[in-house]
DNA sequence: TCATTGATTTCA
DNA sequence: GAAATCAATGAT
């Protein structure tokens, strides 16, 4: 029986969950009942309304509402008009902050794995705990990770394009 | 290096 | 209302 991390997981703070979920199982269950399992092997954290690369730097929107709830729920939302962005809502309420998930296994890019796995708006908002279609398992016990910087936020400005927040399985 | 693409946000 | 912005990808 795969199990699955409880909330406490996700209450903890984005770079604590961000390389935590490294080497996790991500489960997607499609509506005929087909069942496919990927290895995560790239994450990234936005972490608070200080980061000017998080979304929610700008305040509460309707957008980035989300990202101020209590950790487990997914936000999902539209770049460039062609990709959507798969993310993780992490840590305590009131407190915005996310895991982007970049890479898993065999599809390297975040617009790629989204695409593969049919993730789309109507996955915003769900949850990681009680979705039936989307959820994490355990995955590898043992890994290794390395850090370096995020990519395309070059509008943020130095302090946050230089902070190692972006955790890359080996 | 450039075109694509549309939801969200900002400015009026 | 209209205009600018954008956590990417694939073709040139």
């Amino acid at each position: 029986m795969e199990k699955r991390p409880d909330l406490n997981f996700f209450l903890q703070d984005v770079l604590i969950v961000a390389p935590g979920l490294l080497g996790k199982t991500l489960v997607r269950v499609y509506p005929y009942g087909k069942k496919e399992k990927y290895i995560i092997t790239e994450t990234e954290a936005y972490r608070g309304e200080e980061d000017k690369a998080c979304h929610a730097s700008k305040g509460r929107t309707k957008r980035t509402e989300i990202m101020y709830r209590a950790g487990s729920y997914i936000y999902i939302y539209l770049i460039y008009g062609m990709y959507w962005m798969l993310n993780f809502v992490t840590g305590p309420e009131d407190l915005p902050q996310a895991v982007l998930i970049r890479c898993i296994k065999g599809f390297d890019g975040p617009g790629k794995l989204t695409k593969q796995l049919a993730i789309d708006k109507s996955f915003n908002g769900e949850n990681l705990i009680t979705s039936e279609r989307l959820y994490l398992s355990d995955g590898l016990s043992d890994i290794s990770f390395k850090t370096t910087t995020r990519v395309g936020i070059d509008y943020a400005g130095e302090d946050w394009i230089n902070k190692p927040w972006r955790f890359i399985l080996i």
